[in-house]
DNA sequence: TAATAGATTGTCATATTCGACAATATACGA
DNA sequence: TCGTATATTGTCGAATATGACAATCTATTA
């Protein structure tokens, strides 16, 4: 007899709202209000659905985390089989110009690790996407290079990664097309010192 | 007969505290009475010596930029001449473990970066401070390696300060210090490629 | 010491924000 | 069709934000 159950919809609807606020506004600057507004909702529906601010920023930190584990799995799952032009075609993938959302998407993340000096529980709860990444270029790099030394594809894969989460957020600078194309020879070259064994 | 001219002091005081509210309450979000209360002043001296909110905020970009530019003028001159040394040296400044203020300056920059889509004309003044970054590392590298081409040397600076950025940028996660590690030896494997020609 | 330019403080009107709760509307099943 | 659980809207009070300007204080120097 009760009507549909739309808790999921308008949460999804009102933290990538909020998301958008973020990047202007901030993680505790953002007001419930700018947030509805942005929504489309009244600003009742958001505290019902939602709650007060730290549940909105709860709410975001587990929204951003698996959509960003998500994302990685997709990857993964789209690389070729062939061992040559797997780490080929994640190269490509990760340093191909990015969508302006993605730009949102890598400040909203920045935003929640400068917040993670205030909230230490956010600490552990951040590094895990990190850490998942890094691990797994790791382990297509053990794939492709099976002589090379384990630490060595992780310490690779490191480098791998921040030079994507660069090439990430610095995104709205528009820099020259050779900035991107550095990275991705910075990050061939680091590929590359695990052949030379 | 006037009093001392205070407004250098003030102004610096207040774009400090600025910058410390915007790491909470995002740049648009920051209200000028928490700004006013954070560096110890009342509202009405903000407004005397800075203005609204606009003019706080162009008054933080230069000085965020001309801090930069100065930040990497010490840096520089601080190297030893002997050219082993000197690249040893530049790396083990950029990859020590920073201070907590550091991060809060790394943050405030990412969040004009993310602003510059807003804001176009922040674009090309932050573009500066970066490509004279990386230039100025490629210089330190041609000194070194005279041999290697220019474009080169200036793809290497490129990953050195991907790498650098990032290392800034996740500082709050208080990763294992293997990451650190992983990106010093990153950074030194891109520079080893000079001098294999 | 007295005059003065600038520092500092106070206050007011208007607008926005947030939490809370009451009130109403509507889809669904019985 | 009717009851009901849920969606949605409305509103109130306390707190805070902002711009403008008046009022007061104080270090400096003539």
């Amino acid at each position: 007899m009760p009507r549909r159950d739309l808790t999921e919809e308008r949460t999804a609807q009102i933290l990538d709202a909020f998301a958008r606020c973020v990047v202007q506004y901030g993680l505790d600057g953002t007001s419930l209000e700018q947030v509805a507004e942005e929504a489309g909702v009244k600003r009742s529906i958001l505290r019902h659905y939602v709650g007060n601010r730290d549940a909105l920023i709860n709410a975001m930190v587990e929204r951003v985390v698996t959509k960003y584990a998500q994302q990685l799995e997709a990857m993964v799952a789209y690389l070729p089989e062939a061992g040559n032009e797997r780490i080929k075609t994640l190269l490509s993938l990760l340093f191909q110009p990015e969508p302006d959302e993605s730009a949102q998407e890598a400040f909203v993340f920045e935003t929640l690790i400068a917040a993670a000096g205030r909230y230490p529980q956010l600490q552990a709860r951040l590094r895990e996407p990190i850490e998942e990444f890094v691990d797994t270029v790791a382990d297509q790099l053990e794939l492709v290079f099976p002589h090379a030394q384990q630490q060595r594809c992780w310490t690779v894969a490191c480098g791998i990664v921040s030079l994507y989460l660069t090439h990430a957020s610095l995104a709205p600078l528009a820099l020259p097309q050779a900035h991107t194309e550095a990275a991705l020879e910075s990050a061939r070259c680091l590929v590359a010192s695990l052949g030379q064994e």
